[in-house]
DNA sequence: GCAAAAGTGTTTTACTTACACCCATGG
DNA sequence: CCATGGGTGTAAGTAAAACACTTTTGC
């Protein structure tokens, strides 16, 4: 059965990528220069268009990977084949204004990966440039030319996947996506502190963590990597919805 | 700066809507039956396209109200001009999978509507029939012909749609979009069972939300129409957030 | 009076918070 | 030996679950 195309108006469909990570204690985005008008030279969130045939996932891992070779766990596949990197990819939400891109119409459906903070920045084939800039900046930008707003609605969509992340973190297993395969409460602390930017209470905390039924399983292994009494090693339990959640401290 | 057509695959962008709404005291979808190929016959979600000048969350409102004669009120628009029914709209996920339509690639973004009982569903458009059905028949069909699976992915979408509205009251106040302007707590508890399928506690639910800081205003009006002892009415208060929140039973 | 729904009080139990205190390592 | 981070114990406060009990209507 064929279908009328004058029946309906051609979109372009991209997908945007709110890639977040843990880095020197707080919370950073994946940044990258547009090398091309519109907003040529300004920083940008990491995307493309979806190809004729393949999914909105998959359209969002293959960019992930191109712009920073991290393969993702999809929570929607449970058994992953060869090995993701431990980044977690979802959907966040799209954005289709008119006049959100000023060549045309364009809806993009955005995507939030959460990645331990290992790799450095490479640059994929279409951006020239890329970096991990603290959220703080990307979002209220003050000083140098560097710092201006991001292109397109592209400020609008990393605040609502920080925000995500942010409200995520409390009620599932998901900071450990901030976390290498192995690692100590006291890193996982420091991952709640920097995305929650406040300070926790480590003994509290500590119990909280431990006591939280298929979060974290210990693997035997000790580290003193930083500094003070060698730390229980943990990796991430089976466990996604935590039960009683974290609870965010007041504001 | 005028752009190549041929640099990316044209997509169709449609608005499909999962209206929930509490009747009889089980949580009722609104179905339309389709009148043309592909499952010609079935029920399907309502939806359409959308057009070439409006945005996503306008073009999911004009059908809301083409369907359903229901004005939402949009969380994004602070002040709503003339008179929203009091029904809630807002972006639920985007489904884009190839093949999803046997026609063409279609991107569908879903959005989520709930409303108060009030409405009968009257035919729109497109739509020769429509009718509320509870989820359960539509998501577990079992028995007649009517209540074969829904067409395209739209069990899928119907089951996120559900999912996402379970969670959310939780922790905000939008089972009070379930309610009429004005509501005994008892109502607003009955809109909790359905949609959780669950019995709650009468008096602590009471304690609970009437303790819950800008959850419930009383309008100092009462109602006998329930039976028994007349109950107070309240209307929604300013809050969005509920601290703390509902607790939903364990299964 | 009786059924039915609204609303209050009380007890038990679970969890969070705040903080005192001890442990094990590197320098 | 001391600074640093890891980890345990404990008491006070808060909230949820369970349930006895009173209130106010319609019939």
């Amino acid at each position: 059965m064929s279908y009328d195309p004058s029946a309906f108006p051609p979109f372009a469909v991209t997908v945007d990528l709110v890639v977040l990570t843990v880095r020197r204690h707080s919370l950073c985005a994946l940044a990258v220069r547009r090398g091309e008008p519109p907003f040529q030279g300004r920083w940008a969130l990491p995307g493309g268009f979806v190809r004729e045939d393949e999914d909105l996932t998959q359209a969002a891992a293959r960019e992930l990977l191109e712009e920073t070779g991290l393969r993702a766990h999809d929570p929607a596949v449970p058994a992953e084949p060869p090995q993701d990197n431990g980044a977690h990819l979802e959907q966040l939400a799209t954005y289709g204004d008119p006049g959100r891109d000023p060549r045309m119409r364009v809806v993009s459906v955005a995507h939030l990966a959460l990645a331990p903070d290992l790799p450095a920045p490479r640059a994929g084939g279409d951006a020239g440039e890329a970096r991990w800039a603290p959220v703080e900046e990307l979002l209220h930008p003050s000083g140098p030319e560097q710092d201006a707003p991001l292109a397109f609605d592209h400020a609008g969509i990393l605040a609502d996947g920080v925000e995500r992340a942010r409200s995520k973190i409390e009620y599932s297993s998901l900071a450990t996506a901030f976390c290498p395969p192995e690692f100590t409460v006291g890193e996982l602390r420091r991952v709640y502190e920097a995305v929650w930017g406040v300070a926790l209470d480590p003994r509290n905390f500590h119990r909280k963590v431990t006591g939280t039924p298929g979060f974290l399983v210990p693997t035997g292994g000790t580290t003193t990597r930083q500094g003070g009494r060698p730390a229980q090693l943990f990796r991430a339990g089976g466990a996604t919805l935590l039960n009683p959640p974290m609870l965010r401290p007041e504001v």
